[in-house]
RNA sequence: GCAGUUGUAGCUCAGUUGGUUAGAGCGCCUGUCUGUGGAACAGGAGGUCGGUGGUUCGAGCCCACCCAACUGUACCA
């Protein structure tokens, strides 16, 4: 039987998920969105560093790779010499890195800052990508509150740069040390704990999507979500529970507007005691008062009381920097103080279904990470903000310019002949800093050079034919005036011959003339 | 990873109880228009119906497996 025949078989043309090409609106947004982060990291007295795109997987904090999966969570490959090299998941990690291998020669405490893109191999989502970019600042050789007070406002700070209005976005802070002296109080203390702790921070984590009912079946026999799958608890007895809960409550009914305490699983499980509001400080006396008892706590809970009174002498608000007992943190390198950063905004995607975009910076102290490198504590404090989502969510609240950037002044050819003299008057263009340029396509019509500028958002174009040309004068023809013009005309004949918005100079004005029709439409590039 | 939903033209989607040659809108290209963007009108290109196998005289439709996307969930050092 004769084999069917096949077409020739096209490679498809496709892009791994997670990943995203960007055009020159995203890439100009990027860059404007780095360029006022990094203005507010300079005032703060910040300097740049950057490092490579990967590092020894071991330097990143990672344990060898999987011989099955050396790719799960991070991307990695083994060197000619059999070493294990990862991309960077974070720039923290690298960072340590560059601080422990330059320790001597860096001032301390070193102030840094940089951007850079980041790769994680997980499974992506609306804001989550597997290449992001990330905006991190450190202070690193400084143990003092006031290093993670700094890095709090730092962060109101740049929200507020972006262009993120007081009240649509919140700092909140936390201290690790705190849920640790409380899992301690509840017996969770000690090394055989260690994995039923992590799974009682990932359910405390969950409180603001779950809300208190969720976390309670996380926190014992498990639960299961809407699609059915079933998710293992913490197997606390219910005495634990309640210690954990007593916790979590106070964090909720003071973080939490009442009314989204409500949305949140159905309200507050009933037999807590009722939603009260506490200023921030009564709220660390009740917390102190509560659990306090525990030494680990009490260090933790002043360590808050400290940034709180930092950042509100300094005239941060709660409205800006909040202490959230319930605020987590996923990384397992913090060793105090935890920060994150949430829009407070709603966001719809485009078929107007709310999206989750989960936090949009972060960070913490993390004072083992540089002394792994060496035999000292060094303590250190940062945070991060993730560009990418933040720019995702931004685009989605149509906060962001997506305009696309005025094209350069496009010269037609109008005869094929005169090639040079057209690119002479591109020449002059752009010795007069005018971005411009010759239509290097088919010259055979006019019109196909005028739709190549109107795709290009080109605001003007230059004709010369030979009329033009014996008088010495250009045709000037203005788009962005041309297109206004043309609602009011109906047929393409009237079209043609109105020629609208369109002018003659003398070919020594041409620059002028030029200028002044970018001046009229404010067009400016980059 | 687990679960649910969905895969038909570049995009958004129709497609009858299984029945001849799979359609529409938008977009794209060409022409009306050899010195001028838009609109209008006319025409055109573009599909292995996600893939493979099966049931059937006959499959876009039914069945099995695979792949992908979306949503939830888990993980996120």
């Amino acid at each position: 039987m004769a084999e069917k025949s096949k077409k020739p078989q096209k490679l498809k043309a496709r892009l791994p998920r997670g990943l995203e090409d960007r055009d020159p609106a995203a890439i100009r947004a990027t860059r404007q969105m780095v360029e006022k982060i990094r203005a507010v990291y300079e005032l703060y007295g910040f300097e740049p560093v950057e490092t490579p795109a990967m590092e020894f997987t071991d330097a990143l904090g990672k344990f060898l790779p999987d011989q099955d999966r050396p790719n799960e969570g991070v991307f990695s490959f083994q060197d000619d010499d059999e070493q294990w090299i990862s991309l960077r998941y974070d720039l923290t990690a690298p960072l340590a890195r560059y601080v422990a291998e330059n320790f001597d020669t860096l001032p301390k405490p070193y102030r840094s800052y940089r951007a850079g893109y980041v790769f994680r191999n997980e499974k992506p989502g609306p804001g989550r990508f597997r290449q992001f970019m990330q905006f991190d600042a450190d202070t690193v050789g400084s143990a003092t509150p006031a290093a993670d007070a700094e890095i709090c406002m730092m962060a109101a700070d740049t929200m507020e740069a972006l262009g993120i209005a007081r009240g649509q976005y919140v700092v909140k802070v936390n201290n690790r040390k705190v849920l640790d002296g409380v899992m301690e109080s509840i017996g969770l203390g000690g090394n055989e704990n260690a994995g039923r702790r992590l799974t009682v921070l990932r359910a405390v984590d969950k409180l603001d999507r779950l809300g208190l009912p969720g976390v309670r079946e996380l926190l014992g026999e498990g639960r299961k979500d809407e699609s059915g799958d079933f998710t293992k608890g913490a197997g606390l007895d219910s005495s634990q529970i309640q210690g954990i809960v007593d916790f979590v409550f106070v964090s909720a009914t003071t973080s939490a507007p009442p009314e989204s305490a409500q949305v949140n699983g159905g309200a507050l499980a009933a037999g807590d005691a009722m939603p009260l509001s506490y200023a921030q400080s009564d709220m660390l006396r009740v917390l102190l008062d509560r659990f306090g008892h525990n030494e680990l706590a009490r260090q933790g809970l002043n360590e808050l009381k400290d940034i709180a009174e930092l950042v509100s002498a300094a005239g941060y608000g709660p409205d800006r920097i909040k202490i959230d007992p319930s605020v987590v943190r996923g990384l397992e390198y913090y060793t105090g103080p935890v920060y994150e950063v949430e829009l407070l905004l709603d966001t719809k995607d485009e078929k107007g279904r709310p999206v989750r975009f989960g936090s949009v910076g972060g960070g913490g102290r993390y004072d083992g990470l540089v002394s792994r490198f060496r035999g000292e504590p060094v303590p250190a404090t940062g945070f991060s903000i993730g560009v990418s989502r933040l720019q995702a969510a931004l685009t989605l609240l149509g906060k962001l310019d997506t305009r696309p950037e005025f094209g350069p002044v496009v010269v037609t050819v109008f005869d094929r002949d005169r090639v040079a003299d057209y690119q002479k008057m591109v020449a002059t263009l752009r010795a007069a800093g005018i971005r411009a340029e010759l239509y290097l396509g088919n010259p055979k019509n006019m019109g196909n050079q005028l739709k190549y500028a109107d795709r290009r958002n080109a605001p003007c174009v230059i004709i010369q034919g030979s009329d033009e040309k014996a008088r010495g004068e250009v045709q000037i023809k203005d788009l962005i005036e041309g297109a206004k013009a043309a609602a009011a005309i109906a047929s393409n004949q009237e079209w043609r011959e109105s020629r609208p918005a369109q002018f003659s100079c003398s070919e020594a004005d041409l620059v002028t003339k030029v200028r002044e029709v970018l001046a009229r439409h404010d067009v400016s590039w980059g």
